[in-house]
DNA sequence: GATTGACTGTGAATAGTTTTGATTATAAAC
DNA sequence: GTTTATAATCAAAACTATTCACAGTCAATC
């Protein structure tokens, strides 16, 4: 068997039970002790499980915190619940735009396998979208140095040679006087993502309702917001002539 | 049976198991050991798969932190000196053009601090370019899976709006016949790069000349070609007539 | 139109590496 | 201190690279 399979079938086995002894992979993959101990250290210096005595067990899921995005990101728990929520909303088949920024980030893992497209501004996304295998397109533009995000004209200009079936975007202000966001150049290129899309959607947390910001982006009413229970109900209230999704956890 | 058809039989093979081994394709194709394994050996060249001990798979997605790419790379070295050479030809304040792959992506370091502006079209390369605090634009376009290159018509349109001064390539096959890439939809967004730049080098490491790859770029003379003290002077000679740099070692 | 020689692609043989499983020594758990 | 797991060693097996020889192909030459 080629060691390459091997390892492949040491992982699925490691993945269903969470731990495996040394025993269960002899008896799983057919090959002698000494060589799935080699395999066990190869794997380990991968970073695809860590070794104990006697067997070896499952890192924490690497797809979870693939980049430094997972440490720093704050309110993840509340992020994830939206994110799942949102991803559920997406027809198998779409083209979607995804924004740069931490509450999109969670949405990759949830879009895999659905036949989907994907357009994004978020040079962090990009690799991850390709661990699960979807298909991925980005736009141009400058990088923006702290956030990894295209902006400014160029990327604004590639957008406009696309159009959507979904966007899904991130906003620092969530108000009655609408959308904001504390950067003009990442304000103009969300507002040409929700132009060119049949539905998009905003992905705030509690923490951005009330909150104006620098630039702004559209009117509340241009997307639907998808928040979580943790949100003030009276901020919640004050725009419910819009539609507001709130996810239940 | 024609090589071709052999290489197409190989290939059709492996999309449907993602591993292989040797005795399956001699089985599967009807050649012998060792043509199979030459076939291999250019396929992989091709980036149409990876080899592994005992046969082969498709590309792994590895993840391409920068890290990965250092251990991966081929003729580390060599490509170093050819890449510290290239960026020294940079005049600083240039806007310069930096295509996907590994011997540009080691010219990174020695761009910084030389008041740049940078378009790639390679999405690993925005990290590094970042992290060395160079100003960086990336062209739009589809990611290709395996190597993270933009590619594709939305890539070529995008290129269509900059100019550079300079544009540094990579190539995969330099002879008389001009430069080739596997890829054809790489070898569009190459051509386009250079037609948009004032001067062009090709970077090329010993083992790219006389290859020639499937996809034409462009005619020779159309750039410089920098490569080290490795390359058989024979095949420079060859080209003599066309600006060849040698680096020094 | 045959002959020659260079060139290419192929398969077989051989020499060189890597991988593997068995064995033995060392270390950790109880 | 006994048992069990891990690490280290080594020869056999499996795989790879290199070399060589053979058969076609092509172009130039006689």
């Amino acid at each position: 068997m080629l060691s390459i399979k091997r390892k492949e079938a040491i992982l699925e086995v490691i993945k269903k039970q969470d731990v495996v002894t040394i025993q269960q992979l002899i008896d799983a993959v057919g090959a002698s002790e000494s060589t799935i101990r080699r395999d066990l250290i190869e794997l380990e210096k991968e970073e695809q499980l860590t070794r104990v005595h006697g067997g070896a067990s499952l890192q924490k899921r690497r797809h979870d915190e693939p980049s430094m995005i997972e440490k720093t990101t704050r309110n993840k728990e509340e992020k994830q619940g939206i994110a799942m929520y949102a991803a559920k909303a997406v027809q198998p088949g779409s083209c979607i735009y995804l924004d740069a920024g931490s509450t999109t980030y969670e949405m990759i893992p949830y879009l895999a396998d659905r036949d989907l497209l994907v357009v994004t501004n978020g040079i962090q996304h990009v690799q991850t979208l390709m661990e699960y295998g979807i298909e991925t397109y980005i736009i141009g533009g400058k990088v923006k140095p702290q956030t990894g995000a295209l902006v400014g004209t160029k990327a604004v200009e590639s957008l406009r040679f696309y159009r959507f079936d979904y966007a899904f975007l991130g906003m620092n202000g969530v108000a009655l006087d609408g959308y904001t966001t504390p950067d003009p150049e990442e304000a103009n290129v969300k507002q040409t993502a929700m132009d060119n899309s049949a539905t998009s959607f905003v992905l705030a947390d509690h923490t951005k309702f009330d909150q104006v910001s620098f630039a702004y982006v559209q009117a509340v009413e241009q997307a639907i917001i998808i928040t979580s229970p943790n949100t003030d109900q009276s901020k919640v209230k004050s725009l419910e002539k819009l539609t507001t999704i709130e996810v239940s956890s």
